[in-house]
DNA sequence: CTGAAAGCGCTTACAG
DNA sequence: CTGAAAGCGCTTACAG
């Protein structure tokens, strides 16, 4: 352990300092470091020069005090424990970061009044715009119209239209799903939707739905069963699917977990994935996706471009274009070996 | 879809107009607001219920040109992506947000230049301090001792001792691992260690070898096996364990994906557990431990807890208090039915 | 094209 | 205890 004090914070370099190594006054060295129009290119260079030379870095809280913007974004999530925030995250952080814009992060942790607190926090800040991120596709409260910044939702949308939401397309996802089952031959196919509480669940079966009715078919056993998001869930709604049903040729799952426990489920007893059976789930979790015995199809929600979308827009609206309502974002399948790619 | 434009940014209430509705100068509104001593109580109540009443909120920026701090932190992390990130920014998040600190969030993506330009881009920005979030427990560099705030690492520590760095404790994770399986009667225990590559799977090793050696026992087949953090890796390792040592009582491994891999192939191969073979993992990945047959025992890393105490030593930091080396931290055993707890 | 001046919204010596 | 003044580091009309 090594004991010491900071040093003496030494003056950092200001636009004065520029000013007076290149021979000019700050207005000028304002505006030649602006790219304002109105400078002698050879003043121009002399400028960019000596703030080289110093590695001047503009005090942003100066700058911020004279112009309408603070190149800062405020991230809120509600939940990040949850594991879709963080692609959204990322890609959020990504398309912000590539530009001149900050991103100053919050977790609610799922308490409304934390929320409260810290949108105000973020205000009083003087973020120029708001993304906020949800762990489920359920609608949630807006934050309100009278905000004095524009605000955009991604995952979970606002419950009021007037808002902007960016949301994965988990109808097309099922119908996706089911058009691959189809496609593979597979006509006996049942539907273990996970938690009827989700929209995600809901939305998937309708498009599962959807889609098994433009091909002419119905799904095993009438209808789907819901239940929970896990693996035991999944592994008991097969066993009683298997014996409900024993011609099913297809088990489409709500979600990966489901789909890992009907994946163990169907070996127990004895179906072989995918000669006998295909499986597919939803989320593309890797960890659950990658090693599963098969590797585990699975519809991919896009997130994380889900979250440079929504970050993309809410530059947009910040430029002042503003509209609202809730933007469906394309998702995709990724073929595994439990619908018959045999890979390696 | 409603259309509009940001109506005129209506300009915002600053201290002058506080300070006129109270009917004092802004120097004295300014001491009232801000607990200055020097300032008569029925005079500190008029501004602060005039604040009040216009909903004040001091401009930041202008406050940040006049203090030495700007009360914001910088969060770099160098892969979103991995799955220790997240609770570590939730704790540092935590304890960041409940004082009046707010977080500007980076993610290098594991690329050094991204991780440069980052910095920078943290630095202009003013912030009082860094905290450095790695994905692995490897040491990594340095950003250096030149730079004018203080940092923090946590999870990866910085390959330089002047640098105060946070890591879980592994070396005493393996050691309560096989301190767990010892007293509940367990004597030939075998360890499948993951990916050698790893400081994590290393340090596990040092703590399984140094426990067993205390209790006066050995691992069986005489030495850990390394391979890879997967599944995969885990069922064939086990596999091969069991053929080479029938007789092994408990299979302790580098990770919780490892110790699913490996449940999965003793059950398949007619092993009870935990009545015949006890099993335990590390990192206590929920979606991995609580849905296995059955539920896993796992060693907890903390990580939300190191994140908050990496976010409370950058404060003191910043507060002038400097000090360097790895500091480790306690991790906790999560015991679950593979080693016999019968919980429901 | 260049610069002196005013101003952004606050804080803090310094006088009263 | 209170306030006029200077100053933080920048930008932007406004004159030259």
């Amino acid at each position: 352990m090594n004991r010491g004090t900071r040093g003496e914070q030494k003056r950092s370099i200001t636009l004065t300092d520029v000013a007076r190594l290149a021979g000019v006054s700050v207005a000028t060295a304002s505006k030649a470091l602006n790219g304002r129009r109105q400078v002698r290119a050879e003043t121009r260079e002399r400028v960019l020069a000596a703030a080289e030379s110093l590695s001047f870095t503009p005090n942003p809280f100066a700058q911020a005090l004279n112009m309408p913007k603070s190149g800062t974004v405020g991230m809120l999530t509600s939940d990040l424990d949850g594991r879709f925030a963080l692609p959204i995250l990322m890609g959020a952080e990504d398309a912000f970061g590539s530009g001149a814009t900050s991103v100053l992060l919050c977790d609610a942790r799922g308490d409304a009044e934390r929320e409260r607190r810290h949108v105000a926090t973020l205000l009083a800040r003087r973020v120029d715009g708001l993304i906020v991120v949800g762990s489920r596709t359920d609608p949630r409260p807006s934050l309100g119209q009278q905000l004095p910044v524009p605000v955009v939702y991604a995952y979970a949308p606002s419950e009021d239209d007037a808002d902007v939401s960016f949301v994965p397309d988990n109808v097309r996802g099922g119908a996706l799903a089911v058009e691959h089952l189809v496609a593979g031959g597979r006509r006996r196919i049942a539907l273990l939707a996970g938690d009827a509480d989700y929209a995600a669940a809901r939305d998937r079966v309708a498009g599962v739905r959807a889609a098994l009715h433009d091909a002419g078919l119905d799904l095993v056993g009438g209808a789907e069963t819901y239940g929970e998001w896990s693996e035991a869930w999944g592994r008991q709604a097969a066993d009683a699917l298997l014996t409900e049903n024993p011609d099913v040729d297809a088990v489409l799952c709500g979600n990966d977990q489901v789909a890992r426990g009907a994946l163990e489920t169907l070996r127990e007893r004895g179906r072989r994935v995918p000669e006998d059976v295909w499986v597919a789930g939803f989320d593309n979790w890797e960890v659950l996706t990658a090693s599963s015995r098969p590797p585990l199809t699975s519809v991919d929600m896009n997130l994380e471009e889900l979250g440079r979308t929504a970050a993309r827009h809410l530059f947009h609206a910040i430029d002042g274009e503003r509209h609202g309502g809730i933007v469906t974002l394309p998702v995709r399948l990724v073929i595994r070996e439990t619908t018959g790619d045999v890979r390696v």
